[in-house]
DNA sequence: ATCAGTGCAAACGATTTGCACCTCG
DNA sequence: CGAGGTGCAAATCGTTTGCACTGAT
């Protein structure tokens, strides 16, 4: 009755809100906002109704235990929140409808970055690509006028 | 007597703020959150008061006429501006002392990135290294519990 | 003189915090 | 039962906007 409990680290009340934020989180396909996780929470939880800052609160306790990670969509500022998989994704993001296309792989796997910076030792990466997807050139755009 | 006027695009006028807040971004060696540049263009203006608004007012201008490029930092997604000079720059950041390390070279002069993206046509890119710097390192730490 | 640019203050969205109540363990 | 978690509302921070005034052309 237990087994979803298991994979959470010790020493944090495993509550209901927890469980969904957590669940959500498991369930994305890509990193989400605040916002988001909070309507899909509250989905989850049949209709109850959560606070904001809860969600905030739990995201900031699950980041804190290595659980998720938080970052910026470089274009935006906006705030995502994902889980800490093994692996990581890279995005190709259109600049004319904004739509995020996953990297099938990191361009980084097989490039020595972690030397030559002169004493930073490296322990992670963030990478965003820019253009414009299959759809949108099709409209005859690639200037950037507007 | 209008000799810095010859960098400026047409059909927007050279006022002082603009001046400053275009003499700011030159002399930057990194890029700016607007408050920065608020400040130093303050100063610039020997102490002439600014509204911040107009400051970004004014860089919202140079955005879209394509003289300055806006991002956000990956890491906590503070908005920055920077001059669009042909070159760009990478940063290295500490995960300890939030410094910023620019990275001597773009890791991607050398890679095949514009193609296998599955029709995406990629016109830019940002990258950000995580990790922990000379200083911070023989502080003892490597590991990211608290 | 005209219209774009500026300053100021209010509005706004995202995030944080204080406090009283609730609940997991 | 008690510490920690939650909800709610107010506070805070970065950014945007409306409006009347000023200044570049």
């Amino acid at each position: 009755m237990n087994d979803e409990k298991r994979e959470f680290p010790q020493g944090i009340r495993w509550t209901k809100q927890r469980k969904n934020v957590y669940a959500v989180l498991q369930d994305a396909g890509e990193p989400l906002t605040p916002v988001q996780i909070y309507h899909l929470a509250e989905r989850l939880a049949d209709g109850e109704e959560y606070a904001l800052s809860t969600i905030y609160r739990i995201l900031a306790v699950f980041e804190e235990k290595g659980m998720v990670s938080k970052t910026a969509w470089i274009g935006d500022g906006t705030m995502v929140y994902e889980l800490n998989r093994g692996e990581h994704t890279h995005y190709a993001i259109c600049l004319e409808c904004h739509k995020r296309i996953p990297l099938p792989h990191c361009p980084f796997a097989h490039i020595a970055l972690e030397k030559d910076t002169d004493g930073f030792v490296v322990t992670g990466h963030k990478l965003e690509l820019y253009g414009y997807c299959k759809d949108c050139r099709k409209e005859g755009i690639g200037e950037n006028q507007e």
